[in-house]
DNA sequence: TACAACCCTGACGTTCCGTCAGAGCAAGGG
DNA sequence: CCCTTGCTCTGACGGAACGTCAGGGTTGTA
């Protein structure tokens, strides 16, 4: 049978031996025997459990959690291994589109340096897709609040156009690698607001418009509705988005070096 | 100029209100003005910060870290890109081993799970935990004895096992008991003693073989300072031994009580 | 004017470790 | 047999990023 050394596992786990030390203090994940000299030594168990660690330590679990999940009554391993995987296999999938994109990104950025033309100030969000915004605000609030929100819009400097651009790219981004992740999460709200503080920093609407969409989006259970819909063409949407945002992404918006 | 107030800016952007007194007592994002009573006030430019703060943030930037990037001279996205397509590699990687690990997993346990019954029958120590001593007992001693004890532990009725757990349990109790006890006591002694001889109870050791250990507790005088230094941890020492006790009982694990 | 609903400033608590310090083992070489 | 090098141990303190009171003002509204 197969015995490690505290550095042997952290080495292999890819984490630090003080970590295992703490893991064995509060209980987590304890050596499955000890020298004399009290040294450590963990079996493959342990290294198993420390991977089941380490998978829910990778999904923001705290520590406590995740003992009280391993450890709770009814945890069938292999259920729980099995449905892990699936998580994994999904988050593998996004992780290795994300890395397209990105890799596809940076190629844009470095190949095309300066390269913009008007009609590419709107990247993100084309046109139409203002547009189409513009025209639901329309309908859901105040339309002559978009109006002059468009009004301004069109006012607006390159500078601020692409700034505007990479925030709701970086929205994105972040809300494509939450999917899956229940609406109620609190990293998904906050992305959500976030990106709903973006239309609104868009729009420059008032506060007043502003209140509709915060409720409708942060307390107004129709929220519920609107975001699963919205999720499920959410991919769609996204790779789109981000084809366009790689198609149009200008030369770097620069600041240091 | 639109002005929030900390709460109005905390759920806008989804985060707490003592957060936004970090970030002000910290400088990473001030109000952008005060009330005759202190009150924070923030603008539209803060809102943008404190998004952009945010964005770092989901990349696990440090808030030192963000106030660099944020407030240095500036900074290349391409590099940002990179930097960042790096740590996802990594994390791919990760996940590609996870993955990799956990049908391995899957599949041992599965496999294993018909031979349950045969594993009932070790009792108080698990199959791996009892080829773990033989092991150590092979290497450490004469081979043969070992196989010898093997040999017969296999044909142990569970009566014979659920005897010698009981002892075990006894044991640990009674020294569990006498937490904080002078080593020198004799009552102590008695309970080293027998937990030792539980061990040759359970591999049916010759007195010879139980030498290198036995000796070192019991009657060897080094056995004295060891043990008084670690008399402090002894706590600890039952507490782990008590749980692995517990965590290795099979079928009707008996966990906590 | 009362009262809920905000806001303030300390200041201590918490989680998850990083980082010494002071010491003990393990093993190969001289 | 000693020496050196490389592990390992146990505290104990530190620190990042807040959470969570306590104790006490402020503001808007009924």
């Amino acid at each position: 049978m197969k015995e490690y050394t505290v550095q042997q596992l952290a080495k292999i786990a890819g984490v630090s031996v003080r970590t295992l030390h703490h893991y064995g203090h509060i209980g987590l994940l304890k050596p499955s025997s000890r020298n004399v000299a009290r040294y450590r030594f963990y079996g493959e168990s342990e290294l198993l459990r420390l991977q089941q660690i380490l998978f829910f330590k990778e999904l923001d679990f705290g520590l406590d959690d995740i003992a009280r999940i391993l450890d709770g009554p009814g945890f069938d391993p292999v259920e729980a291994l099995e449905a892990h995987r699936e998580q994994l296999k999904k988050r593998a999938e996004r992780l290795d589109a994300l890395l397209k994109t990105i890799d596809k990104t940076i190629r844009k950025l470095k190949g095309e340096k300066i390269k913009m033309s008007d009609e590419e100030l709107y990247g993100g969000l084309s046109k139409e897709q203002a547009n189409a915004y513009a025209e639901e605000a329309r309908r859901r609030w105040d339309p002559k609040l978009v109006d002059n929100a468009n009004a301004n819009v069109k006012k607006w400097s390159k500078e601020k156009w692409k700034a505007v651009n990479a925030e709701l790219d970086e929205i994105l981004r972040q809300l494509a690698a939450l999917m899956g992740t229940p609406v109620e999460d609190r990293k998904v709200q906050a992305l959500v607001t976030r990106h709903y503080a973006y239309l609104n920093n868009f729009y420059e609407v008032k506060p007043n418009m502003y209140r509709g969409l915060g409720k409708l989006y942060v307390e107004d259970p129709r929220f519920r509705a609107y975001f699963e819909k919205y999720r499920a063409g959410l991919a769609d949407y996204l790779n789109e988005a981000i084809d366009r945002y790689c198609d149009n992404t200008p030369a770097g918006k620069k600041r240091r070096g």
